[in-house]
DNA sequence: GGGAATGTGGCAAGAATACGCAAAAATGTA
DNA sequence: TACATTTTTGCGTATTCTTGCCACATTCCC
């Protein structure tokens, strides 16, 4: 097994289950526990994990702490949301991934607003409730803890069954030649079905994460209708993607 | 159980309870008490709670002013939670309703236990989250706004596929003769195939709900198989109730 | 005041980790 | 290809962390 993959599955497991034991992994690996704890460490420094004694936890563990710098691009991501909400029109079906800049966008929709909106994530619906005049569909399977998100067959099954107008993806890693990528298997292929289910795919996400790279791969520049960043559409930073094709907002 | 899980656990109690007791808590998570002492000293340290003589206190202890009547009704509903919680054991299928009283019961369920918890209430899937060892599965559809729950054909379907051990339903409504009875048609459903679904039926109630009636009927006396209130089981007003066959707890 | 509960500090066993080192594997270079 | 260099990995040892237990002090409650 190659180092790269096999980081790749540690931090599988560690969104998946919240937490790691280096004992447990060096079984199931079959290779000694230094080597996994250096994994491990290796990890942590680039901010995928937080290592703790005897193994690793996911970030969302201690999201209070983590709240310090999600308050910074709060305005960013507002931003963000009040471009994202102008796109959506009366009676469209609109399906939606979580995230925080999703949840701007809900707390950004015009109250008059009438129009459906599809997700699995959790506080993405929690949000969409608290609108007087939207529908409001969950999508049901097994809930992933940490992502706070409903992933599985089933989750999968009916978002295929749906077509909607369009479709918000809040994304952490975009680059111009390998489109977007994300560092969660499963919420990666719940994202992949959902750009199939929509007529346009609007992607939103901060500047920071331009350029970026993360493991998985979503889905290539050429499958996004819109990218909507809190720049204005003429930085230099967007203008590659506006040059492949792309609406940017 | 690692070192920072059981802290964020303590954390999250603290923080629902507003005060936590180590002699409890020791209890719960199987760790010495000193251990427990050791984890409340740290965490106040870092001023995430505040020490005190045989447990710790939220710090937003201070500012939060209770009115005495809600409180005395939220007692009787953890009683409840507490009852119901000692019914569930590891490796089960739990589908539940929502409700303050389910709500409760989520918040008691002891961090050890690992069994599978099902349910459409919104309310009920972010208290299941919070728990560490617990597998969550939510039950899709249309979100009604103002149950938190979801509702629709969808739902009903996915839960008549569903077999499980145990079935919890908080409910408005009990009555000796007719049974259980509900004021919204639609959640009226739902618990009636929620109850065909499981092997046992606990419905879960404060004693005010007895002996009161509802326009839609849920299920007959007979259907249900453990009834749970706030109060001991030897109550006169049970007394009914444990003659026409019900387990009373 | 007195008994019970709780807290303190020390200690020890066991688990987890850091560190240095060497073998093995991969990579680079002539 | 042959050889040097770097990377990766596993092992032994010393060290640190974590936890439970004990003796004893302190606090709480009646």
């Amino acid at each position: 097994m190659l180092k790269k993959e096999r980081q790749a599955y540690i931090l599988h497991q560690v969104n998946l289950h919240n937490k790691v034991l280096s004992s447990l992994l060096s079984h199931e690996i079959r290779v000694s526990e230094d080597t996994i704890r250096r994994d491990l460490m290796e990890l942590s420094d680039e901010g995928k994990l937080i290592k703790v004694h005897g193994g690793a936890l996911s970030h969302s563990f201690n999201d209070v702490t983590y709240s310090g710098l999600s308050v910074y691009s709060q305005d960013q991501k507002k931003i963000i949301g009040q471009k994202a909400a102008a796109l959506i029109q009366d009676g469209m079906f609109v399906l939606t991934s979580g995230g925080t800049t999703i949840i701007e966008m809900a707390r950004a929709l015009p109250p008059a607003l009438r129009a459906t909106f599809i997700s699995g994530s959790i506080p993405a619906i929690l949000e969409y409730m608290q609108h007087p005049n939207i529908e409001v569909i969950m999508i049901g399977d097994r809930v992933s803890k940490n992502a706070k998100i409903t992933i599985g067959a089933e989750a999968i099954a009916k978002i295929k069954n749906i077509n909607a107008d369009l479709c918000f993806l809040g994304i952490n890693a975009i680059d111009i030649k390998r489109g977007t990528t994300e560092n969660d298997w499963e919420i990666a292929q719940l994202k992949k079905i959902m750009i199939d289910s929509s007529q346009k795919v609007v992607c939103c996400t901060i500047s920071e994460k331009i350029n970026t790279l993360q493991p998985i791969h979503i889905c290539n520049i050429s499958d996004i209708d819109i990218l909507i960043t809190e720049l204005p559409p003429d930085s230099p930073v967007l203008k590659p993607y506006i040059d492949a094709g792309i609406q940017v907002l």
